[in-house]
DNA sequence: TCTGGGGTCCTAGGACCC
DNA sequence: TCTGGGGTCCTAGGACCC
């Protein structure tokens, strides 16, 4: 236990494996090993798709995450494009995690959060002795998933789970990098404030438009300014992001999802509507076997309609009660190509999606 | 270079109610 | 005429993340 009147702090940890998608293809074909391998839609660079993850050597030309495979083609017309295999990364991630929540930190389990397949926040278990050197755990953390997966990994270092997951990607690859309340300013001060872990591009441009272009300028903005102009909830989180503040508790609770949903970009666009009405059904259909898997009905149905060339629309309508039966749902979906716009209707559909909102489970959603 | 698929949360406007 | 206020639900869209 921290010693009580101590200032013992508890650190955050990030963990990330590195190239994860590209490092468990080249994993089970080793001769991919330091060749440029990029990973995405049906592995074929000539379709539509974008890559999910490109391997160190693809990115030496210029090819990353979220490319068009096409462009992604055109950079590397060497590289080994392979298809997304999602099984294959559920188990691999699975295996890590394993390894990962069977670590004691301090003499006790370490709290696991688990972001997606390839990201973990750890935290110190409660009761838990004295911690060591982070740096040292880290150590001991990158070499427990190599040595039961095969997989790299960097570790980034925090006072809270803001810092620890930024950190992270400065220690990349296979390294440890660590941030705290001291480093933070020097660290991050100057950088843009997209660099934040929840500032994207849009944000960024938004906030430039009111002249705050780095990290410490978002810092030392008036909360109420950033509240007035990007909303009474956005506005101070983001001002807590730029100070490197953040109070959320490594979270060990397993996930509930809300919702589940699938969606496809056609190959070809579709210019039929008895067809897109048809691949709504069967879009709904393998929802509903998703949501089944979890065992709550569905209240809420929602679709997604990318038209040619670009252009996204989406329609949605509250149940009159939950239901999980197929027909229902199917057809709940369908009415939904309704309520497009006249004049969108005769636009090439381009992608279809169905989503369905699950009713809350017994007992509400964790945290 | 014609731009995936799976999610989450926030915002804003209108309906509706008291 | 010179137009309450709050609260909640529904819907569409936006932004972000992995």
């Amino acid at each position: 236990m921290a010693e009580p009147g101590t200032s013992q702090r508890d650190w955050v940890l990030h963990v990330d494996l590195d190239q994860f998608i590209a490092a468990v293809e080249i994993l089970r074909r080793p001769d991919l090993e330091g060749l440029p391998v990029v990973v995405g839609g049906r592995g074929d660079p000539t379709e539509r798709g974008v890559v999910s993850t490109a391997s160190y050597a693809a990115r030496e030309f210029g090819v990353g995450s979220g490319m068009p495979l096409r462009l992604a083609r055109r950079k590397c017309p060497d590289a080994v494009f392979l298809p997304v295999d999602g099984p294959a990364y559920d188990a691999a991630s699975a295996e890590v995690m394993a390894a990962l929540r069977s670590l004691e930190w301090g003499g006790v389990p370490v709290l696991l959060e688990v972001l997606g397949w390839d990201e973990a926040f750890l935290g110190a278990g409660p009761g838990h002795g004295d911690l060591g050197d982070p740096v040292a755990f880290a150590g001991t953390i990158r070499e427990a998933v190599l040595e039961a997966t095969g997989l790299h990994c960097s570790v980034g270092i925090g006072d809270n789970k803001l810092q620890a997951k930024i950190a992270t990607d400065f220690g990349k690859p296979r390294g440890v990098y660590r941030i705290s309340d001291e480093t933070w300013f020097a660290e991050m001060g100057d950088r843009p404030t997209d660099a934040l872990w929840g500032i994207g591009g849009k944000t960024r441009k938004k906030l430039a438009a009111l002249g705050i272009e780095t990290v410490s300028q978002l810092a030392t903005t008036d909360a109420a300014v950033l509240a007035a102009e990007l909303g009474p909830t956005m506005g101070p989180w983001f001002r807590r992001l730029g100070r490197g503040v953040d109070s959320s508790p490594v979270d060990p609770t397993p996930y509930v999802p809300r919702a589940h949903g699938r969606e496809t970009t056609f190959q070809t666009d579709l210019d039929d509507w008895d067809r897109v009405a048809a691949e709504v059904r069967a879009l709904t259909a393998r929802v509903v076997a998703d949501i089944d898997a979890e065992g709550r009905p569905a209240e809420r149905v929602g679709i997604k309609v990318r038209f040619r060339p670009f252009f996204t629309v989406s329609r949605s309508l509250t149940l009159p009660g939950p239901t999980n039966d197929p027909a229902v749902l199917a057809d709940a979906a369908v009415s939904l190509l309704d309520r497009l716009d006249e004049r969108d209707r005769d636009r090439p559909v381009r992608l279809l999606g169905v989503r369905l909102e699950m009713v809350t489970p017994e007992g509400g959603y964790p945290k």
